[in-house]
DNA sequence: GAGCCTATCTGTCTAGGACAAACAAGGATC
DNA sequence: GATCCTTGTTTGTCCTAGACAGATAGGCTC
């Protein structure tokens, strides 16, 4: 790939917390890695602050992706570039973390037609082809096949090809902004048309620090369509005002979504400190390709986006039970 | 307002990094605050780490409110919590950083009987009255109406409710959740309807830092009414990645959204190393309600959402007259 | 008033040290 | 061979304290 800046020089370094933004790594660790392992090797600027230049910000991306599958960091923090990548390739479950929960394979093509289809509409720039094409599946596969099953796959794909270099950040938004146009039209046909609601009352939204909104578009895809009344608060709500939502909207369910891209540690956190001041009697349920999301004590982990029917129909067995 | 969470007993002290979440400081500024004005002044657990009670942390949240109106840190930290409350009470623009560039005055009727009803719905945590109150404004304003207008003088309303303390965060949450679903909703009709598109080609997005939304959705249904061909990327790309958007794209305009959320500088710097590395025949149009944003040299200052198609007509006039 | 200039304010960066929680590996037991 | 416990290592986050650049306020002059 030719520089296409090469009129205007070059991508200009980063400062710590840029890094820290786009990289989703904590200043803290970022120069205790600095310290322990030599890398990253920033620049430093004329008031000696550090300066990353673009291809270590590319490498840290790297490395985000491979510890989030697994990898420890001391391994692999010092590795050169072409042997990150070589990893990345391999990236079918070599070292991830001794086989935890017994079920969690649950099988993504990564690269189905469909997938290709989308990547090629990136690698095109085409946005109308992009949209039809998500549109098409949409029709194809109906809105819960679409939103449980196709779309976890293309996300999965879309930020696989990120990873590996094959995709641009902004590529990325684009296909982030068109799937999200895609599933809201849809989610607002099934609640104009939807017939009576009936509980529970779910209640969804991230934890702060977790931006990635599809999961969470997704997951209200699924509740809409099994009749839940679904009240959705959009991403980051601190953990205080999710309880206060909970109550205000007698919530019976609260859903949270995690990306890949939160951290281990804030999700654990977070929904602890949720567990604590929701009201009791509210469900909380996790789901999401977060590594670090294991059980939790009074937390329903959601397997994947296809089981939320199941999980619905549970709580409704089980409420029924009780009156 | 008796205490909600009195059931559990006692809210359990917070540790940094949860303060920093919930309140949205940066764990630095907290300590330093500390250190400079003796408050916050958490206690501290066996490993002497910070420990915030409950009522330190709800006295940050009033802080965090009054600085974002305008109050100067060093004069509001250290007051007690009784006197916090005055001042947010007084919050109809006490201080409020003196009128700066002369043309702000956009008169936003900030109390009208629309913004009522959406502050009403919101006090009931009432997600369809509100819905069915933006979709019926939208209506009867027609998409152009809705997004030029009635739209930026709800947000304001809201943001103002929540400024004052009569609105919760979540409920801020909700409100944004619903508007982005009725707009993207009426963009995706405008899209699947509209005749052919026409130049120019304008591509969307805002600078890291700017998480705020609802401005880029509005533009983006004020330049799809005008026929432009838009590609939205959404919120927070990097500026180097607009700049090979703009490329990939063939983009004529870069639309760019700026809330008042947004640090002055931040959106300088980044307008001014945009202006650098995009194409030099790719016009950058900047807009929204953030102070800081001044005339920049080679950028377009997009007055109100109203005026866009305006703007549109300007440049079609002289895109015209050069050939 | 409008513009400029200086002094204060304020957030973010710097450094290295410490430690608890998470983890891997070895050894003992069933 | 599988499970459990113990030990040693890894690793992220917190700590202190100092420095400084950019923004702001207040006084000055025009």
């Amino acid at each position: 790939m030719t520089d296409i800046f090469s009129s205007s020089d070059l991508p200009p370094p980063m400062s710590i917390a840029a890094v820290e933004r786009d990289c989703g790594i904590p200043k803290d660790t970022l120069r205790i890695w600095e310290r322990r392992y030599g890398f990253p090797a920033p620049l430093r600027d004329a008031n000696d602050e550090r300066l990353y230049p673009a291809d270590q910000v590319a490498r840290l991306r790297l490395l985000r992706r491979l510890i989030a599958a697994g990898h420890r960091p001391g391994k692999v923090v010092a590795l050169p570039a072409d042997e990150l990548l070589d990893l990345i390739r391999g990236l079918e479950r070599p070292p991830a973390r001794r086989a935890r929960a017994g079920a969690d394979s649950a099988v993504i093509p990564e690269r189905s037609a469909d997938a290709a289809e989308v990547l090629g509409a990136l690698a095109a720039h085409d946005a109308e082809r992009l949209r039809s094409h998500l549109a098409g599946l949409l029709l194809r596969e109906g809105l819960g096949g679409f939103a449980g099953r196709v779309g976890p796959g293309l996300i999965h794909a879309v930020g696989a090809a990120w990873a590996r270099g094959a995709l641009e950040i902004h590529q990325e938004h684009l296909f982030t902004d068109q799937f999200t146009g895609v599933l809201r039209n849809a989610i607002g046909a099934v609640a104009a048309t939807g017939g009576p609601q009936m509980p529970p009352r779910v209640l969804l939204t991230t934890l702060p620090g977790e931006p990635h909104g599809l999961g969470l578009l997704m997951a209200e895809a699924m509740f809409a369509l099994e009749g839940c009344a679904c009240v959705s608060l959009g991403v980051q709500t601190p953990v205080r005002d999710i309880a206060l939502a909970a109550r205000a909207h007698r919530a019976d369910v609260l859903a949270l979504s995690f990306s890949e891209a939160i951290g281990a540690g804030l999700a654990r956190a977070g929904l602890a400190d949720l567990r604590a001041l929701a009201p009791a009697d509210t469900e909380i349920w996790a789901g999401g390709a977060c590594p670090g999301l294991r059980d939790q004590p009074g937390v329903h982990r959601l397997r994947d986006l296809a089981g939320i029917a199941g999980d619905v129909a549970r709580w409704r067995q089980s409420a029924a039970a009780q009156n």
